[in-house]
DNA sequence: ATAACATATGAATATTTGTTCATATGTACA
DNA sequence: TGTACATATGAACAAATATTCATATGTTAT
């Protein structure tokens, strides 16, 4: 390839991106989706809003593990907390992750 | 909570989400989402197809740091390749890709 | 106020992950 | 056949991440 037609390539394919910052964003928000505690986090809330210690034990893991994981999603404003009495019951937040699910699980199902 | 209800809950919620199996996988696709030098190698490829040391450049990395994530994305089967004499041109392989990204991008631009 | 329970947090640890350097493999052409 | 270039791969290292244990915080009821 010539010298001249790989800067071309290079120089308008960055230019069609968007800005650095926004990716690097988007891939902190994936990198979310990319844990198997957290994914089966939020597959549990699709059913019904949930507190700590029912999730704990769907996923069969520590309750303070879960609690890391909640703060995490909490964090980039994947899941919802409602303080009842003694509980915390947490709630999806957002629209986009069911449909975020769907996708990838057509991409793994085919 | 009753000890009761809270079992019930447990139970009738595990039997509704998919196979734990199934959300490992799904959590290892989405793992691939989660790296900002991946996340900005399949946006370059949203463009045109390229060869490696185009995204090198558009991506501002080693060379090898981009063959390691080419593997990486094609494990998944996101990306193919295409053999033209020296060079190898890689192109996204499935169209879920580019919806998963807009809806990442929706998430994070509210 | 204190006991009992639910949840959150900090510190420590083990594991995973991304990047780089050095080098091997593959391809074209003189 | 040898040289130059493009890409892939292995090993080493640094950094990020998930989990657990121990404990702190918050809430209710006695």
């Amino acid at each position: 390839m010539a010298h001249d037609e790989h800067k071309s390539i290079v120089e308008t394919t960055k230019e069609k991106m968007p800005p650095t910052d926004t990716l690097f964003e988007l891939a902190d928000f994936f990198k979310v989706f990319g844990d198997s505690t957290r994914i089966r986090i939020m597959c549990a809330l699709f059913e019904r809003e949930l507190n700590v210690c029912c999730i704990a034990d769907i996923v069969g893991m520590e309750q303070s593990t879960i609690s890391h994981q909640l703060r995490v999603l909490r964090q980039e404003n994947l899941v919802k907390v409602r303080r009842e009495g003694k509980q915390s019951y947490y709630s999806l937040e957002d629209e986009h992750i069911q449909k975020i699910f769907e996708m990838g699980l057509e991409h793994i199902l085919e």
